[in-house]
DNA sequence: ACAAAACCTGTCTAAATGGTCAAGATTTGA
DNA sequence: TCAAATCTTGACCATTTAGACAGGTTTTGT
């Protein structure tokens, strides 16, 4: 994958195209992007494009390859020794933070699962299914260890995945709500201390720092 | 709107192409869905796709508004009276029966909003914002009453759309995690209860039935 | 029964679109 | 310095795509 990244790093067309090809497969999908557009956005004439791209669906793949390798899952050095409270707010509001200031790979990662994942099939059940299978073991032992309420740990993982990336998926609806033009740090906050709380609650854990601010 | 659907009532076909499109366009979004695509779907000639909408987004708009005329808001007819647990809960339990039972209605929507949501930005404003506000003002009733905790009512319903949805716009990757191959009704009662009972618990309250089993 | 209206569809067209190519410009290494 | 390698790009092509249209069939009202 990265067709051509491992040759040279000089060029820095390389990465202006995957920027570009990334903010328009996230607002049109892979089949209603348009090679043009993409090569639009980048500045760049079209066959300069494809000098660097075979073809859409292997730029299309170098993206998605691109954005994948950008995601470590904070989630993943959590054990059994840690606070679950401290753990998943840290979780939360990490996730938050990125719906917010990266909603682009969101995007186009919901565009993907939105047409049922064909070029993802594979990494979400070989990479993403064990990686939370490894994660609900954890919180597992956190039920069984008394330090939660018992509940299900696949659907508590859906559930603050779903409502952190709301707010970059369906930043156009919550904009257009709350009556707002754009999103701001107060919001951030708002919706970190908001979704933590309550996710918190809702498996019996006391949110660590109730009050504003939550950077990090 | 909904072209020739004043005029004859006769038309099947019209409804077909319309279901046809909701499902291309769900998954492909507008520009990328193709007319000749729809009109496989529907098992019809193009040209007769055409006769009975005059363009592609002509026929995109009818599906929207096909969509949200079948929407009235299960929240809607609720009061300060009426004890929010039980409120929130049915709602919640709608929300999910929804989303697995009609998925391609709300992936077509999110695909919509995806895309900065061109075609609906007049609704969200003027339809869905000022009923959400509405809606906030009975919970924050709920709140003085002392019936519910104090938190934000609008992230609140956000969260609620978000985790139901979830299973809708995401199916492929709630089935790839979970390893599982079609969903069931036995998925059905596993979430509404995990997300009622979360959600409630994170406002502060008991949630109804907790045991299994929840319909309507 | 029959004309008008509504409906159906094979064929066609103009435009859009993904992708190629060859010729030129620039960079690189010796 | 200079040739090979790499990069850039305008022009071009083949295919796909949205949409038009004319001539046919069916339905409808009287």
């Amino acid at each position: 994958m990265s067709p051509k990244a491992v040759k040279k790093p000089r060029d820095k067309h390389f990465t202006t195209i995957l920027l570009a090809a990334q903010e328009e497969f996230a607002t049109h999908g892979l089949k209603g992007a348009r090679m043009q557009a993409i090569a639009d956005r980048a500045d760049l004439p079209k066959a300069n494009v494809h000098y660097y791209f075979k073809n859409k669906v292997s730029l299309y793949l170098a993206v998605l390859d691109n954005i994948i390798a950008t995601w470590d899952d904070f989630l993943n050095d959590v054990n059994v020794d840690d606070d679950p409270a401290i753990a998943l707010d840290t979780f939360i509001r990490a996730k938050v933070r990125l719906s917010f200031e990266n909603p682009t790979a969101s995007r186009l990662f919901a565009n993907e699962i939105l047409q049922g994942a064909p070029y993802l099939s594979n990494y979400i059940s070989e990479v993403l299914r064990p990686r939370v299978i490894n994660r609900t073991k954890v919180i597992e032992e956190w039920m069984n260890a008394g330090k939660m309420a018992a509940t299900d740990p696949v659907l508590l993982i859906f559930m603050i995945w779903a409502t952190t990336q709301h707010y970059a998926d369906f930043q156009a609806q919550v904009l257009g709500i709350m009556g707002r033009k754009e999103y701001d740090d107060d919001l951030i906050n708002q919706v970190s201390n908001f979704t933590s709380q309550t996710i918190l609650r809702g498996c019996g854990l006391e949110p660590p720092n109730t009050n504003a601010r939550g950077n990090q």
